[in-house]
DNA sequence: TTAGATAGTAATTGATTACTATCTTTGGAA
DNA sequence: TTCCAAAGATAGTAATCAATTACTATCTAA
């Protein structure tokens, strides 16, 4: 049984207050959750929030910091621990899709986010994760590309694109049965199949 | 130059607040355009609105059957004419790519009903013309199967998965680059090219 | 010509939301 | 054991939004 404290040190209220959205955000429109459904979930009243964060906007922040930190520690690793940038390459997508599977909030809030007009800052982080991210997934193209495991003909842009939106189809069928989100990681490996028939160089 | 009348027939009327509404939703996250801006953006107060909507609600839904009427018209006008059935995949993309670029509020639209937690009308509605979309895609594979033109090793879910998500993908990428989506058309050739290679019988 | 129908206006309402001011409790250091 | 600063509770406020209402302007058909 967690024991559930009635009062916490700051430091971990506010981690507390990330996984409350997080979790919320699994099933809820992110842009729809309320402070007092975040309260409510950790069992806080909703002014209690404001002890900790400035307002929602900073909360957002920290969730977006969260989410930075976490997925760039499971890619980097399924990176670095891989053989060859093909592998690395695989590795990074099936990465990223246990990261989503085992938190399914995250690609809500980072596409709630970059679905924004206002020019956030939550908002400039999601883009900046999403560039960071693309940035990596580039590094490993052209590495793979210079080791002849990619054909030349493709083009490196159009194949980061791609590998990105590999990632959102799953999401989107997930989105559209919604239970599909445990089934994802068999469907990944099919999805993931084709995008390297894709690019590699063929034999 | 176009005559705004201060009186419209109901007919018209629903039709321009749809248009307001594509329009609005391409610079803002739908699920933030408030009747007032609608109104405003159409030269009416805001309570004209209800004149010819039962509720916001109502107004969605009449928004998403626009979006499957015309989708649909021109996808399906894209399969016909096309010869063979890979080639009837590739015309339904750009077919779809067009149709994302003349109307960027669209997809927002989409995947913002697809992301609600309350189980709407337009919502299902959502659901169900992605659904009859991956169906369609699904025809077309199996067709292209049957001609030896799809490898028979290629899954035909994650075909299917993988072809919405490469739309997708050019979509996030409109999102993060904001006058990208005037360039999607050359961008989605690329990115289609590396679908296509990924999904043919290697020769 | 005029009466009914239709479309739009202006003002208001109740509900919801992020945020705040003030009071109360708790737990750990001295 | 005592004390006090930090954490939470309580009870608000102002702003925003969808929806409604009473009224007015305009169109159309008999």
């Amino acid at each position: 049984m967690t024991m559930t404290r009635k009062k916490m040190p700051a430091k971990m209220r506010r981690s507390v207050t990330i996984e409350a959205v997080l979790d919320i955000a699994a099933r809820q429109n992110p842009r729809d959750i309320t402070t007092a459904a975040i309260a409510q979930h950790m069992n806080v009243t909703q002014g209690a929030l404001f002890r900790h964060f400035d307002n929602k906007e900073s909360l957002w922040q920290a969730v977006m910091e969260w989410i930075e930190v976490n997925l760039f520690k499971r890619v980097d690793q399924a990176a670095n621990e891989a053989p060859t940038p093909m592998a690395a390459l695989q590795a990074v997508y099936m990465a990223h899709i246990d990261f989503v599977r085992t938190h399914p909030g995250v690609p809500r809030i980072m596409f709630g986010e970059l679905q924004r007009s206002e020019n956030t800052k939550a908002k400039r982080q999601a883009g900046g994760v999403l560039k960071k991210y693309g940035a990596r997934v580039t590094t490993l193209i052209d590495a793979a590309r210079e080791k002849g495991e990619i054909d030349p003909a493709v083009d490196t842009a159009s194949a980061r694109i791609l590998f990105i939106g590999s990632i959102q189809a799953l999401v989107i069928q997930s989105l559209l049965v919604a239970k599909d989100i445990e089934n994802i990681t068999e469907k990944a490996a099919g999805v993931y199949d084709i995008y390297r028939r894709g690019i590699e160089v063929k034999r």
